[in-house]
DNA sequence: GAGTAGTATCGAACACTGTACGACTCAGCC
DNA sequence: GGCTGAGTCGTACAGTGTTCGATACTACTC
């Protein structure tokens, strides 16, 4: 039995000091810019401390493990997104909605850690407060209002980090979305003898050169839309 | 520039043989297990070599790369959820919405998955294709089958991973919630002097001892329900 | 100025990891 | 008997996160 409290970067006090030298921001913001450039994987301890011109247990001094480390970069990532003061709820969701999808969508490590880590540190949960405050101010019930913003973060989320773990697969392998169309055709049509409809559906694709992306941005939307008519009603 | 082409489990030819000691399905079984037993990091492939009797090293006749084996176990996940027959758009969206929670929380390992790997396998296409059938047969647009499943399958998806996060810090740190609530508070505490918003809901809950599984809950069907009704609206 | 406490950095070492490679066994077939 | 391919495995390599103790440098007290 494992009986260590409960810890994470955003409980713990933190170190004050002198502040010189390495800082805990700047091995932060170092962390994104090589996450950027190369990927989760390539963040390693001793990746990161070399780039900083430093050891790598150097960085034990400012942060306790990797784990925290992901933390501060994903608080990072989440205040990327910004809420719209006096605009309406639903104006406020969509630009929440569509920030946080971009955040996201740019820095694809992210996608990996959602399911990881949990989000409390100071960026999350202020750009979870105003857009409460705008469900709030709309008239929104009192459990409602969290429930409704909750339910904007989970579909944001949940069409987001499917995507990148699918444009990831495309980046790496190099590959087009036309190739990787054709890559993927053997399998459905290893299913399709049971499965007809599945076939039907990709081939109303397979010609047309669509750009996934931007079907993936109108897949987006609709969804969006929807969920925002359904809790709209909610509101009387 | 890496240029190999795009490659998955899937789409590999599988190698036919004997089919006699280690089997691929015993691999993917156990590995299961021992995910289920002791989560995501104890899965190396010594371990799970160990624990079927076998050399590491003999898995990668049956398996390309431990990448491919966390496909398999992936779609173990998506092959436990069922879409009734018969029964309705709603319905079957609701039984799917559900049943892939329960999948997911059952087997919490598979939440840092599915921002890794892209979900083509059968069962996850299976699964889908069920979805779309019913949504097809209740009427909905050739594109809106695609988007209003996908819509489903985010919402899902995003509040059960997050979901997931949480109780696993929970499971780990081997404290209750009411531990957990105490220990999150002085987090909360910082912030309260620019958002006293965010203090105000927190301690709407930190008096009453909710279970916040059952909040949760709560909320999933609360936002999945709205989802559905936006989605009804776009029926005609 | 000397001494000391705390901040900060670092090298070496430990126990692991995924996996490439080559050697090996063994069943089935000519 | 000889051969082929399936299947298994030990060894080795390059790398990982993290602990520990030694060391430096700064600021402050006597």
């Amino acid at each position: 039995m494992s009986a260590k409290p409960f810890s994470s970067v955003w409980t713990r006090e933190r170190k004050g000091g002198r502040e010189q030298g390495l800082t805990r921001d700047q091995i932060v913001r170092t962390a994104v810019e090589l996450l950027d450039a190369e990927g989760l994987d390539a963040l390693s301890m001793r990746r990161l401390g070399a780039r900083l011109g430093a050891g790598a247990t150097s960085l034990y001094w400012h942060v306790a493990n990797k784990d925290e480390l992901l933390e501060l970069v994903m608080d990072e990532v989440y205040g990327m997104v910004s809420v719209p003061d006096d605009a309406g709820w639903r104006q406020a969701a969509t630009a929440f909605a569509y920030g946080l999808r971009g955040a996201i969508l740019e820095h694809p490590w992210s996608a990996s850690l959602i399911g990881t880590l949990p989000a409390l540190g100071p960026n999350a949960l202020a750009s979870a407060d105003n857009l409460m405050a705008a469900f709030a101010e709309a008239g929104f019930g009192d459990m409602d209002v969290d429930f409704a913003v909750a339910a904007v973060v989970s579909f944001t989320l949940g069409a987001t980090v499917p995507e990148v773990a699918w444009s990831r697969a495309a980046v790496e392998a190099g590959t087009d979305h036309l190739e990787m169309q054709q890559a993927i055709a053997p399998v459905l049509e290893k299913l399709a003898s049971e499965r007809p409809r599945l076939r039907e559906r990709y081939q109303k694709y397979v010609g047309k050169s669509f750009d996934p992306a931007i079907v993936r941005r109108l897949s987006f939307d609709f969804g969006l839309m929807a969920l925002l008519d359904g809790l709209g009603t909610r509101l009387h």
